[in-house]
DNA sequence: CTGTTCCTGCTTTAT
DNA sequence: GTATAAAGCAGGAACAGA
């Protein structure tokens, strides 16, 4: 039993180490002035907060309290205020907010390939750690402290994990991208690709004593924009979809150009300085595709670090990651290497297309896709002549009808030889599903029998649960599909499924509360909504004045789709019997119509259709 | 007045 | 504050026919 100050403290919570100890502080002061202590000690603080909030927080208690101005470790550099999003650092010492560093959308997609859906403590943690936060039912400020203090310590362990797991795979790859970036860690973590990008692209400009020049100065003499985006205020025309040949195909191979864009600014030599040089010379060099030309005498400074992170990946740090003669710590840190390189080869294109960027060049960026668009296109003329069916493709990718292993190894040979790019086979289906709609397929991998759907209504987050469910119990029947009459037999089940759900609906003891729950994520706050307020914000709205929980922007209201003018209600207010059986069964018809469609199979086909109608 | 078509805004995905 | 292409829903304006 310890007692402390008051608390009476009964027994340390059962998952608290045997060599920890609580101390409980007389006042926040004194805890604030300890931490304080240990934050001058320790040359790195690991925190995971976003916004810098931890050292937001204690600068501003340590002014109300009044604690010396010279123990505060920390610097506010702008703005002020816990709200306010005052940029932080250490006066000694190093701070690393980890929330920043996973929320980075590069270091989320490249590095960890999207292993993580959102950026909190404990879906990271799940996710690459396989350890979730200490969960509690009770609020926080209920807790007793003996758990409160085992909650604390847990999330510390899960922060420092983070950072060492696999070898300290996460801290080594901040100190590559300080490294490859030339920043310092702390500017490093907080800001995004395209700064990075900027001031390598910077550093390589002075090493090789160049000047850096100004957006105008490129804007003025490179104009471009010889063909338009399809889309309405885009800036450039981005990549070719090839409509899609609807109905059910068996054996399909995928071929894909490994690192499409990177390969091009590379082999097409696409730079700034480069596309429209003013060399006479270099006039005839047109690049496929553009009414461009590129530079024929020198190379310019994106292809050139493009190709050089590309080249040094795949034929140096890929291989070593997985050589067998080295140690497997070793290994772990070429691992890391051809990671960190990733995330800038991959993240190049976007950058040099993004206006924003400072070295922004329109021609650059329209020559990297048009150079795509027609390289696809060409693939699909040349697989055409050598007598393969071309079933579908996007961006980078072509779907090839049951190809011969020659019929590939030509189309191969002939890519390398006239595009100057890898055209490889990515992956076989068994069993491929297309509609008329470009990015929407089912399809059944050969070997693995795993199921990839491809933009579905059914995959989408915002789909409600019962209708996800429909499609899996659908999907298990496709599964076992090779051919066309194991795919006659599957329609008359797929049909018995459809019209069961569709009974189900708004009758009690079905589906539940939360089956019918669509979640979509606000991009604004409530009150940018000026034009149109759709329902999810509405909904929201409602909450709002009905219990004063305001969601954010970026964050995800959770509704029911209701009866009445609001015509939604969200989750916190919500019961079953405020749902609206009519918008659901409207809403499940066109879900299923997607991939019935694709199956062949047409709405009225379904028998009973007439009785599903008195429904509507 | 009523039902349909078209357009715009918004969200989410594919690559 | 990395890109464009494309789907689909919701809601309202425009339109057609009574």
């Amino acid at each position: 039993m310890l007692k402390r100050e008051g608390f009476t403290y009964n027994k340390p919570h059962k998952k608290f180490p045997s060599d920890a100890e609580i101390v409980f502080y007389k006042s926040e002061k004194e805890l604030l002035t300890e931490t304080f202590r240990l934050m001058w000690k320790y040359p790195i603080i690991i925190t995971f907060n976003g916004d810098n909030f931890d050292l937001n927080y204690m600068f501003h208690r340590a002014n109300k309290l009044k604690i010396n101005r010279d123990l505060n470790p920390i610097h506010v550099k702008r703005g002020f205020g816990i709200l306010s999003k005052a940029e932080c650092d250490l006066r000694k010492g190093i701070h690393i907010d980890l929330f920043t560093f996973f929320f980075n959308r590069s270091i989320s997609g490249y590095a960890f390939g999207g292993a993580y859906e959102s950026s909190s403590l404990n879906a990271i943690s799940d996710a690459l750690l396989g350890k979730e936060k200490y969960h509690h039912d009770e609020e926080i400020h209920e807790m007793e402290y003996n758990i409160l203090s085992w909650y604390n310590l847990k999330d510390s362990l899960l922060t420092l994990e983070l950072t060492k797991f696999n070898s300290s795979l996460v801290w080594n790859l901040i100190i590559l991208l300080c490294r490859i970036t030339k920043m310092p860690i702390h500017e490093m973590v907080r800001r995004q690709i395209s700064t990075w990008i900027q001031n390598l692209f910077y550093f390589e400009h002075r090493r090789r004593g160049f000047l850096i020049p100004r957006r105008a100065e490129i804007s003025e003499l490179k104009k471009g924009g010889f063909k338009k985006s399809v889309i309405e205020g885009k800036g450039f025309a981005g990549a070719y979809v090839v409509p899609p040949v609807p109905g059910i195909h068996y054996d399909v191979v995928v071929m894909d150009f490994s690192s499409l864009y990177p390969s091009i600014i590379k082999e097409s030599n696409l730079s700034y300085e480069t596309v429209l040089c003013p060399h006479p010379d270099c006039e005839d060099n047109l690049l496929k595709g553009t009414p461009y030309h590129t530079c024929t005498h020198k190379m310019g400074i994106f292809a050139y670090v493009v190709g050089f992170f590309r080249d040094i990946r795949v034929k140096y740090f890929k291989p070593k990651s997985g050589d067998k003669n080295l140690s497997e710590k070793q290994r772990s840190y070429y691992n890391t290497i051809q990671q960190a390189l990733k995330v800038f080869i991959n993240g190049s294109y976007g950058v040099f297309g993004s206006l924003n960027f400072p070295l922004f060049c329109l021609p650059v960026a329209e020559s990297t896709t048009a150079i795509g668009q027609y390289s696809i296109k060409q693939t699909i003329k040349k697989s055409e002549e050598i007598d393969v069916k071309v079933l579908y493709g996007d961006t980078d990718s072509v779907f090839l009808l049951n190809p011969t292993k020659t019929q590939m190894q030509k189309l191969s040979k002939w890519s390398k030889d006239e595009l100057d790019l890898d055209l490889e086979e990515e992956k076989t289906y068994q069993f491929l599903a297309l509609s008329e709609r470009k990015k929407n397929y089912v399809g059944i991998y050969k070997d693995t029998k795993y199921v990839d759907i491809k933009g579905l209504v059914a995959k989408k987050k915002n789909t409600p649960e019962f209708i996800k469910k429909t499609f899996s119990d659908l999907l298990e029947i496709l599964k076992n599909v090779t051919n066309n009459d194991e795919f006659s037999k599957a329609k008359s089940e797929i049909i018995e499924i459809v019209k069961e759900n569709f009974r189900k609906i708004g009758k009690a003891d079905t589906f539940s509360l939360e089956d019918y729950t669509i979640n979509i994520s606000m991009q604004k706050n409530l009150k940018d909504y000026t034009k149109v307020v759709p329902q999810h914000v509405r909904a929201a709205m409602e909450l709002k004045n009905a219990t004063g929980k305001e969601y954010q922007k970026g964050e995800t209201i959770s509704f029911v789709k209701t009866k009445g003018p609001i015509g939604a209600k969200a989750i916190e207010l919500a019961k079953l019997q405020d749902i609206d059986p009519k918008k659901y069964k409207e809403l499940l018809k066109s879900a299923l119509e997607q991939v019935l469609d694709a199956l062949g199979i047409s709405f009225d086909e379904i028998k009973g259709i007439k009785k599903m109608d008195a429904f509507f």
